[in-house]
DNA sequence: AAAAGCGGAATGACGTGTCATTCTTTTGAA
DNA sequence: TTCAAAAGAATGACACGTCATTCCGCTTTT
C-alpha cells in the first residue's frame, strides 16, 4: 500500500461522505426533507451533528445532492436499451416492456429514489424533476422517431407531446407504487395494461 | 332586510372565512405549504394573524381545507359528462376531447387549484390526493367498462390499470402546465396527441 | 508537536399560538 | 330615539419551542 497519508485521509472522506449522503436519502424518503432536521441524520450515524457541516454546506446542498443521485438511479433503468435498435413493433413493443419492467424492479431495489423524486423533490429543488422528465421524455422521443421513420409507428404523431405523455403514463404507475407497497403480479398488470394502452389504444380492434 | 343581529354577524363570519381561505390558497399555491407563515397569509389581507386563530385552528387545518375546495374544483371539470352516454367510439372520443379541453380551461381560469392539486398537496397531506385520483380513476373506469359493453372499446382491457394510467396521462398535461405559462395552442396539441394516443396507440395504421 | 477531525453546547433566527387589550357592534333601558 | 353597558371581534406583543449553523475544546492521526 503505496498510499500516502493524504490519499487515505481523502479517501476515508469521501467514504463518510458517502455514508452521509445514505442516510439523509434514507432519512428524507422517510420522513421527508422539511421534517429532517441535521440532527437526525447525524444520529442515523451516530456522529455528531457539527461533523455533518465538515461534509456538506447546507441542508439545501445534500438535499440537491441526494436528489440527483435519485434521479440519475432511475434514468439508470433506461440507459441500457439502444433507441435506434428497434426495426418494427413487436422489437420496440418488447423493449417498452423490458423498461417498464426495469423501472418496476429498480423501483423494489430503490423505493427511496422514487419518494424522492416524486415527493421530496417538490420541498427540495422544484425544477429538478421537471428537468428530470424533460430529459426522459427527450429520450423517448429518439424512440419514438426511429418507429417514425421506419414506418412502425404513427407517421401523423406529435413526437414531443406523445413523449411526455408517455413518461407521465410510465411514472404514473410508480407514482402510484410508493404509496402503498406493490406485489410483482400488479406490476405485470401495469406493463401489460400500460404497454397495451400505448400499442393498441383503448378501441376495439378495427380500428380506422 | 329582516336578517337578526346574530345572523348578520354569521353572514359576516362566512364571509372573512372565505376571504382567508381564498388568500390561503393563493399564498399556498405561490410560496408553497412549507414556506408559508400564518403572518404571511394575515399580511395578504391586512389584518393581524391572532384574527386568523379566530377562524382555523392553524395551518395544517386551513390547508386541508384549501386542497379539499381544489380537489373539488377540479373534479366539477368532469362531472357534467355521463360516462354512459357514447355508443360509439367517435362518441366517446369527442366526449375525452371535451372533458381534457375542459380541464385546460380550469387550468387557465383556477391555475392555483392545479398548483395545490399537483405540487403543495404532498406537503399538506398525502393522502388527500391519492383519494382524489382513486375517484377520478373510479369515474374513468365507468366510462371504459360502459364502451367494452357496447362493444367499442377493447374487450380484453385492463380497465382498473388502465383507468389509472389514463388519469395519470390527462394529468401529466396539467402537471407541465403549471410550472410554465401555457398558450392555448399548447394545449390543442395535448388534447390531440393525447386523445390519439388514448384512442389509437402509437402503432402505425394497420395493426394485428 | 502539529494538523486534521470530531462532537455537541451555544447561538440566533424564525414561526406558532396565546392572551391582555382595544375597537366595533348589538342590546335594551330610559 | 339615545346612549351606556355588554358582547363579540380584532389586534399585535410576547413566550415558547424548534432547528440550521457556528464555535471551540477535545481526540485522533500524522
Amino acid at each position: 500500500m503505496t498510499a500516502t497519508a493524504a490519499e487515505r485521509r481523502a479517501a476515508r472522506a469521501e467514504a463518510r461522505r458517502e455514508e452521509i449522503l445514505d442516510a439523509a436519502q434514507k432519512i428524507f424518503a422517510s420522513k421527508g426533507y422539511n421534517e429532517t432536521g441535521i440532527a437526525d441524520i447525524a444520529a442515523e450515524l451516530g456522529i455528531g451533528h457539527g461533523t455533518f457541516y465538515r461534509y456538506f454546506e447546507n441542508k439545501q446542498d445534500i438535499a440537491v445532492q441526494v436528489l440527483d443521485r435519485a434521479i440519475l438511479d432511475i434514468a439508470s433503468a433506461l440507459s441500457d436499451e439502444d433507441p435506434h435498435a428497434s426495426n418494427d413493433v413487436d422489437e420496440y413493443r418488447a423493449q417498452t416492456t423490458r423498461i417498464m419492467l426495469r423501472m418496476f424492479e429498480k423501483l423494489e431495489s430503490h423505493p427511496e429514489a422514487f419518494a424522492l423524486l416524486h415527493v421530496q423533490s417538490v420541498a427540495i429543488d422544484t425544477t429538478a424533476t421537471q428537468r428530470s422528465f424533460e430529459a426522459y421524455s427527450a429520450y423517448t422521443e429518439v424512440f419514438l422517431r426511429n418507429g417514425i421513420e421506419k414506418g412502425f409507428l404513427r407517421q401523423d404523431m406529435d413526437v414531443e407531446i406523445t413523449a411526455q405523455a408517455l413518461v407521465g403514463l410510465i411514472f404514473e404507475g410508480t407514482r402510484r407504487a410508493i404509496a402503498e407497497d406493490t406485489p410483482r403480479e400488479l406490476w405485470m398488470r401495469w406493463i401489460n395494461a400500460g404497454v397495451a394502452l400505448m400499442f393498441e389504444g383503448v378501441s376495439a380492434n378495427q380500428n380506422g
